[in-house]
DNA sequence: TCTTGTGAATAGGTTCACAGCA
DNA sequence: TGCTGTGAACCTATTCACAAGA
């Protein structure tokens, strides 16, 4: 497959998810502009990317696009191997992620929590396995996990995350406050309330 | 000012954010790429946006770069007149949202918290003040929100997001897992996990 | 007639490379 | 000497406009 442009990726990663919230058969690239708001002709693109000439005069057929996204970014919700993540801080945030039915259907794979607090993890109750932060490199190793959620305390946040990378973790997403500063082998992508909403009012 | 260019713009506040992390008075264009892992002169540029020419031989100043990022884009954290947000839907993830120190020190003032559940709001203790979700439309016109973060349940996401339109709101932070169609009048910034993961292994 | 798919044109951003300043 | 600031070149992405297919 060509290259594809990394914002089309990112659409056509989008796209999956707002073509199962559909309800019908076919659609086209206007009504998909019309909900998404991007140009149809970027659309059309992004899909042409796909190489899979499956359109005709009355749209794409969604289930087959659908499962086109999902192949060409290997997050076939059926994977046999799915990438395994682990969410680091199980303070109030950290425990409603655990909680999200996010994870369900994707990819990836929730495989463990982690807190300092031993008396937290004793009593939390959670379908998904928690450890102490002390066993945060064995476990990651043992497990294979791949990707982590960050959400402790800001103070421990640059900390937290040099320790991650230097147990082989992949990528970061971060839910603390703070800018992490980490070398370019580590993807990070922060999520940050007041970031998102100060670039809606310094916006184009 | 000159146009700054979109990508510029959340560079620069993401540095704003990152210069009030740094312990000395200058930094220069290399330190900064080493920080965050842009290019160098794409740093230099950004800031030269600015129109500061604060720049020397030992780089710039930081509190001065600072203070020009957070006024260029009125962001200044002792403005007079903040920018009034609220959360919509007091889940687990809602009440950690409502909780967490973000806001503090920010342009952004968190306003109020909504729930459809009475009792919750009744019993749940908060600095932020608590309405039920009948009271949105008067609330919001009332205290002049302008922005809203939304953490309802999934099968109400849309719905919300519309009323939330409807009634004058000029940006969603989208905390659900749905990918929202809304009129382009209003800017939607979806923040969700297994989207940014996803993203990841995709990524070039 | 409607829509896709795509060359070609355009717009938008980044990086190079170096003049100029402290 | 060591840095900034910026034209110019380059690269990336979006949009136009239309041929071709159903």
């Amino acid at each position: 497959m060509r290259k594809i442009p990394l914002p089309s990726k990112k659409r056509l990663i989008t796209l999956s998810r707002l073509l199962s919230q559909l309800e019908k058969p076919r659609v086209t690239s206007v009504e998909l502009s019309e909900l998404t708001g991007w140009g149809e002709a970027t659309i059309r693109r992004d899909i042409s990317c796909l190489e899979l000439h499956n359109g005709c005069s009355n749209g794409y057929d969604i289930k087959i696009l659908r499962d086109a996204i999902c192949s060409a970014f290997e997050i076939d919700k059926l994977a046999s191997k799915k990438h395994l993540c682990c969410i680091v801080g199980l303070g109030k945030l950290g425990e409603a992620l655990l909680e999200s039915s996010a994870f369900e259907g994707s990819s990836f794979e929730l495989a463990a929590g982690f807190d300092t607090n031993f008396n937290k993890i004793e009593i939390m109750k959670s379908s998904v396995p928690l450890f102490p932060t002390l066993d945060l490199e064995k476990k990651i190793r043992q497990l294979g996990i791949e990707y982590a959620v960050l959400s402790v305390p800001d103070e421990k946040a640059q900390f937290m995350a040099e320790r991650l990378y230097s147990y082989g973790i992949k990528g970061i997403v971060n839910y603390t406050n703070i800018v992490l500063s980490l070398p370019k082998e580590i993807k990070v992508e922060s999520v940050n309330t007041v970031t998102i909403l100060t670039g809606m009012i310094a916006g184009n």
